[in-house]
This record gives structure tokens, sequence and C-alpha cells, in this order.
DNA sequence: CACTTGACCTGTCCGC
DNA sequence: TGCGGACAGGTCAAGT
């Protein structure tokens, strides 16, 4: 589920939220989502206080006054969100927050800190995992180290972001989009925005797109990812925000989710085809399969 | 080597 | 209504 704005906003959340908590106990019974040693549980997370939360690609990193960090990743379906007290012991949860009561049926971790505030780890197709590991150690995780620039990084100019691209020149740049050792933090849903905004069609291999096509693909790729972010991310179906609450990107959505209807610049039905084993969307008219405009 | 396809899980939606 | 099949925002391992 959750792409870059969306991870970003829970990471913006969580660090209004949790910040200098200090953890009292901690409970899960799904080893695949919850893989630690019990001992590293009860030595370096209960009793530790969070020290910050910062996001690296699409994985959440919190780190602890122990010297160990949480990492998390939430795949497609995964969601933290935080109860005060009164919220985790009270009758009831925040009437605007599209999750109930919890612990519920996908609560995959429970986190409860000293002022019995509580942060919930929950994940319907367990997909998603929550690693408890040295903070030194973070950075030489395979999936951390693989990571390409983060897809916002100021520092990745335009030059950075097409010789990135340009290392899988027979890839579709749907595919190249979605690969994380490439650019980190994209995924299906800002691919396809993105892609329209700069008029290139998803199918076109990277190879055979100029330049210029490319800056404008890394603008109209900065524009809705900081677009998304201001708006909350996207909720399609399971996201929710650090407090439960929906994203609201997807009402302005350009084609994501959007087959059959007008496209937002000609009007023509927006299509929806399969492209390296995603659902791809796309305007037949604007996005052209060569640079012939 | 570069790239694509299934598998991982659970839930929902769509067509018959 | 009921049931089977396709599909869902991500990443890995295995395959071509």
């Amino acid at each position: 589920m959750p792409e870059l704005p969306e991870v970003e906003t829970v990471v913006r959340g969580l660090s209004r939220l949790i910040i200098k908590k200090k953890v009292d106990k901690v409970s899960s019974d799904f080893p695949k989502s919850f893989p630690n040693a019990e001992s590293d549980v009860d030595n370096f997370l209960v009793g530790a206080k969070i020290k910050s939360i910062t996001r690296r690609g699409k994985a959440i990193l919190i780190d602890l006054d122990t010297g160990y960090s949480l990492v998390t990743h939430l795949k497609m379906t995964g969601q933290l969100v935080f109860r005060s007290s009164s919220e985790a012991w009270g009758a009831g949860h925040p009437s605007d927050s599209l999750v109930g009561a919890l612990p519920d049926k996908s609560t995959r971790v429970e986190i409860q800190f000293t002022d019995k505030s509580k942060l919930f780890f929950n994940d319907q197709r367990k997909f998603g995992w929550m690693k408890l590991l040295p903070t030194s150690e973070v950075s030489d995780m395979p999936f951390i180290k693989k990571l390409g620039p983060d897809a916002i990084d100021r520092a990745l100019e335009d030059d950075g972001f097409i010789a990135r691209l340009r290392r899988r020149p027979r890839s579709t740049i749907k595919a190249a989009l979605l690969d994380q050792s490439v650019i980190a933090g994209v995924g299906n849903i800002y691919a396809d925005e993105s892609l329209f905004l700069a008029k290139i069609s998803p199918i076109r291999l990277v190879g055979e797109i100029s330049d210029r096509q490319l800056i404008d693909l890394h603008r109209t790729l900065l524009q809705v990812l900081t677009t998304s972010i201001e708006k909350g991310g996207s909720s399609s179906k399971n996201y929710v925000n650090a407090v439960g609450k929906r994203g609201n990107y997807l009402d302005s959505a350009y084609v994501y989710k959007r087959m059959n209807q007008a496209c937002r610049t000609c009007s023509t039905p927006i299509e929806k085809i399969r492209v390296a084993g995603r659902g791809t969307h796309f305007c037949p008219i604007c996005q052209k399969e060569d640079e012939s405009c």
C-alpha cells in the first residue's frame, strides 16, 4: 500500500506523537510480522525511549535510546496507528478514524508506553514486518543497502535522476520507476501519475526516451509526491496515517484507479493494462509511445 | 547479466 | 445469495 507520501505522512505523525515516550510492554503472536528474539525485545525495546523517527524509501526507522532501532516496512496493507491512553483503554476510538477499536484481528504487534498510550502495527496481509536490530546495523540491512537515492532528495538533480534510470535501458519506464534500487520511494500510484503528467507511455523503454522527457518526468514525479504529502497521501483501501485517518490524494488523481473515466486533459477514457506485473493506468492519447508530439 | 514472473497472505469485488 | 477467479499500494526468489 504505502508509497513515499504515505510513509512520510506516517513518519511525521508519529514524530509528533511518540518521541520521548518510554516503552513499557510489547506483545506479538506473529513471528513473521515481528521476527525478533524475545531476549532482544526484553533487553533493547522494553524500557527504551523513542529518540527519532525517519524514513528511508518506504521503510520507517524508529531509533531508540538503547542503541537499537525498530525498522518497519508496511508493504501492502501495514498500518502504524497510535492511540492515546484514553483511546487505548476507554470504550472508543477517534470518530474520524477508519480503524476501529484496537487491537483487532489484523493487529500483529502492540507496543504500550509507560503513559498507557499504545502503538499498534496492523497488517491484514502479513507481508509487512517490524525488525529490532542495532542502529549501527540498519544501513547494512540488505533491503536498505540496495536502495537508490530517495525520490524527493533534492541532491538528486536532473542529471542524477537520468543517470539512475539509464541503468535500466531495456526496461519499461514503469518498471524502472518501481525499482527501488534505481530510485527509492516510488510505487504503483505515483509511477502512473507522474508518467501521465510527463506525457510518457508506461510501456516505453527507458533507452528510447530522450533526456528532455526524463527531465520532465523528474519534475512531475516531484510534483505528484509533494502534492500527495500535502494531502496526507493516498487511501485506496487500507492506508491510514498515524491516527487512523485516510489520505486525500486520490480525489484529484489523474489516472490511478480512473479506468474508463475521462482523461482530465483530453476527455479520452483512461485505460488500464498490465505492465511489469502491475495494474497500470494511462491516457492513450496524452501519453505517446514516441516523441512525435 | 538484465529483466520478468510467481509467491507471499487476506479480503473484496465482479461475473455467472 | 453463492461460488470461483481476478486483483490489491511491495519486495524477494526463482526463472527465462
